[in-house]
DNA sequence: TCTGGGGTCCTAGGACCC
DNA sequence: TCTGGGGTCCTAGGACCC
């Protein structure tokens, strides 16, 4: 018996190394990681990397004997490079089908409804070798009648040598197949509290999960997890999301370069990230209606005493002005500084986000509302076009995160020792490729 | 010394209203 | 003095994703 194939998931192999690779081809073969912000743990890695036993998340600081031992090349984050590529890799998959989801920086469902069954495996290879001779990237592509079946689909493509990158589940034996390959834990959906919770009760594989009752999933993993079920058993509960609906909320945050103890160096780090979000906000043509700020020290101390706080705070109308948003979050933070703590992150979230054109009457009743709102438009303007830094208000410091130099930069800045050039997006970037 | 950042959805429980 | 029940809204917390 043959399934419709109705999706595609395509996604980059290893994506952050392989944005490394094309312009690093030299580190092809060799065991290459990519660190988090502040060179925090390991969030991709090579598969030579993975056969050394190096594990998603692990830290950094634990790994520095083996990387040095083992020849590991090692990179700082770079997401001005990888949100360059993820473009380039869209625009090559929109050449395949106008029906598209991007799913994540690394990801995307495409629609297969155009393809009869047979043309699916050809269609997949087409789609590896054009992204691959058009971006560099290499990518896996697999076909099945749900959303969580093509996930999983896509990871055996990976796994199997023998697939070529390509894996189409046409057929109930051949999913049947796939499902039981597949550990609980590996299905899109299932996070650690289920798969630990699933194994006690005997419920080890993809397979064995499509058997359990519904009533039982319903009551103990709420309707998505009868979601997944229902996909793992063929049945689609979800369509593609081709428009990418309006967020929520907007958060920015970063861990600092060091621990910090004064006042005035956090305000500078809460205010650079005020107005990130702020214009993460504008562009989205929203309004906040709070603001939410937390602060906290390092979660792992053992000898210190954890502070980890919040306050929120509802504004009178909603705004996307800054000049509204950066005194009210100042103000929360100074409410939560206690003196004599070494704090490691400061935060801050927009919530209760409500398109900027419902609240368009009440800003023009508002005379304020008005001239910031045409300062906001200029200001986004001349920061496009100069950069981030070009405009800046006192309280977030002199100092310029672009800065390589130690003492150019301040002390909650990033740390980022194993930077590569933004090759994609900058001039100096381009001339680094050619020498 | 050194452990990321940014989201979503669901549910339970409390407050409040009629 | 007795003291219901149903509905809605909000929030906190937990689970998940990459």
């Amino acid at each position: 018996m043959t399934t419709t194939l109705r999706f595609a998931l395509v996604d980059c192999n290893s994506f952050y190394v392989s944005c490394e690779r094309v312009f690093r081809p030299e580190l092809e073969d060799v065991p290459v990681v990519v660190l988090s912000n502040n060179d925090g743990c390991v969030i991709a890695r090579s598969d030579e990397a993975k056969a050394l036993g190096i594990k998603m998340g692990m830290p950094y600081f634990q790994l520095k004997d083996l990387i040095k031992r083992e020849r590991v090349e090692v990179f700082s984050s770079n997401y001005e490079l990888y949100g360059d590529m993820s473009r380039r890799v869209v625009s090559t998959l929109s050449q395949f089908t106008p029906n598209l989801e991007i799913y994540s920086i690394d990801e995307c469902f495409l629609d297969l409804s155009h393809l009869k069954p047979e043309e699916v495996e050809e269609w997949g290879r087409s789609v590896r070798e054009t992204v691959k001779k058009w971006t560099g990237i290499p990518v896996s592509v697999g076909a099945a009648g749900t959303k969580t079946l093509a996930k999983l689909a896509n990871r055996l493509a990976k796994k199997r040598a023998e697939a070529g990158g390509v894996l189409a589940l046409h057929t109930a034996a051949e999913t049947e197949e796939a499902l039981r390959k597949t550990p609980v834990g590996d299905v899109w959906g299932i996070g650690r509290q289920h798969a630990k919770r699933l194994q006690q009760l005997n419920v080890t594989t993809a397979w064995d999960l499509s058997r359990m009752p519904d009533g039982w999933v319903k009551k103990n993993m709420a309707v998505t997890g009868l979601r997944t079920l229902l996909e793992l058993r063929g049945q689609p509960c979800q369509d593609l999301e081709l428009e990418t609906p309006d967020k929520k909320n907007i958060c920015t945050s970063r861990s600092f370069g060091r621990p910090l103890t004064e006042l005035c160096d956090i305000e500078e780090a809460l205010s650079t990230h005020t107005v990130r979000c702020a214009t993460k906000l504008r562009r989205q043509n929203s309004c906040a209606s709070g603001v939410t700020v937390f602060l906290m020290t390092n979660r792992f101390a053992v000898t210190e005493h954890v502070y980890c706080n919040s306050r929120t705070i509802q504004l009178p109308q909603p705004t996307n002005s800054e000049l509204e948003l950066l005194p009210r979050a100042m103000h929360l933070l100074k409410d939560m500084f206690r003196p004599g703590k070494r704090y490691v992150k400061v935060g801050i979230i927009l919530n209760g986000l409500v398109p900027a054109s419902e609240v368009q009457l009440d800003l023009f009743s508002n005379q304020n509302g008005e001239k910031h709102s045409k300062l906001m438009d200029t200001l986004d303007t001349l920061r496009q076009r100069f950069g981030h830094h070009a405009l800046k208000y006192a309280v977030q410091g002199n100092k310029n995160e672009k800065d390589v130099e130690e003492e150019k930069r301040a002390p909650w800045m990033l740390q980022k020792k194993f930077l590569s050039s933004p090759y994609t997006t900058s001039l100096k970037g381009l001339l680094r490729i050619k020498a």
